[in-house]
DNA sequence: CGGCCTGTTTCCAA
DNA sequence: CTTGGAAACAGGCC
């Protein structure tokens, strides 16, 4: 997860790989993106926080922050973007092999309710950190944690054992369906469904079903998290 | 301006 | 083995 792997010889050798061939399908596992080549190679994209694609025709209007180009043969590009540069960019020989060597945990939505209570069952952390561990199962990212536990009523920093299997049930269930209409809204932000908590998600912000307790801030496991206080209640 | 924040992951020390 | 904290980075906002 550094620029390492824009090295000069990685690129050199990025590109030969890349030159003439066609995509011929995609496969994601949670946030990590693959797209395999005619000539048997996968390419792995790993956005960071601040990456994504742009399509873009004209080579004058080349987005922002662009880090890496596919150019097609019809004239279009594809432009890798990466602000903060925490993205990652390589070929790899298949996405599963990578996840075992990895040892990344199975898509969130290809894990079953008993794999994801057992993965949080044991963990002596935050019920959050846990679900933040991509080795358990892969796709929960910090504002997908912060909106499960909204939702069912779950306080952050609460360790998974003091949690009922009932509750640990609700926040499986939570967290199929956010992902599920994070998928459909394309993850953009502005089409999240009116109700979702990532749309208050801010200091001090008023949920419109919570108007007497202004959301908190605080960090659980290094990360910035956001929680309606009457809702979610730290169970010790 | 300094300091702190941010859709993430990995690495290292305890 | 697990866990917590810092680092990698660049820009926006007080």
């Amino acid at each position: 997860m550094n620029a390492i792997k824009f090295s000069k010889a990685a690129v050199r050798k990025l590109r030969q790989k890349l030159i003439g061939c066609k995509f011929t399908t995609t496969d994601r596992f949670g946030k990590y993106f693959f797209a395999k080549l005619s000539n048997g190679h996968w390419l792995h994209l790993h956005f960071g926080l601040t990456g994504n694609l742009e399509l873009f025709t004209d080579q004058s209007t080349k987005p922002q922050y662009t880090r890496f180009i596919i150019m097609f043969k019809n004239g279009e590009f594809i432009a890798f973007r990466d602000l903060r540069k925490f993205g990652i960019v390589q070929l790899v020989s298949d996405p599963e092999s990578y996840r075992i060597e990895h040892n990344l945990g199975p898509d969130l939505l290809k894990t079953t309710e008993d794999e994801f209570l057992n993965a949080l069952r044991g963990r002596k952390t935050a019920v959050k950190n846990a679900l933040l561990d991509q080795k358990n199962f892969t796709g929960i990212g910090n504002w997908i944690a912060d909106e499960m536990l909204f939702e069912t009523g779950i306080h952050p920093e609460t360790h998974p054992a003091k949690l009922s299997d009932q509750q640990l049930k609700e926040l499986y269930q939570a967290a199929v369906k956010v992902v599920r209409q994070a998928i459909e809204a394309d993850t953009h932000y502005g089409s999240f469904p009116a109700h979702f908590f990532a749309n208050f998600r801010k200091k001090d912000a008023i949920h419109p079903s919570h108007k007497t307790s202004p959301i908190k801030a605080l960090k659980v496991g290094g990360r910035g998290s956001y929680i309606v206080p009457e809702k979610q209640i730290k169970i010790e």
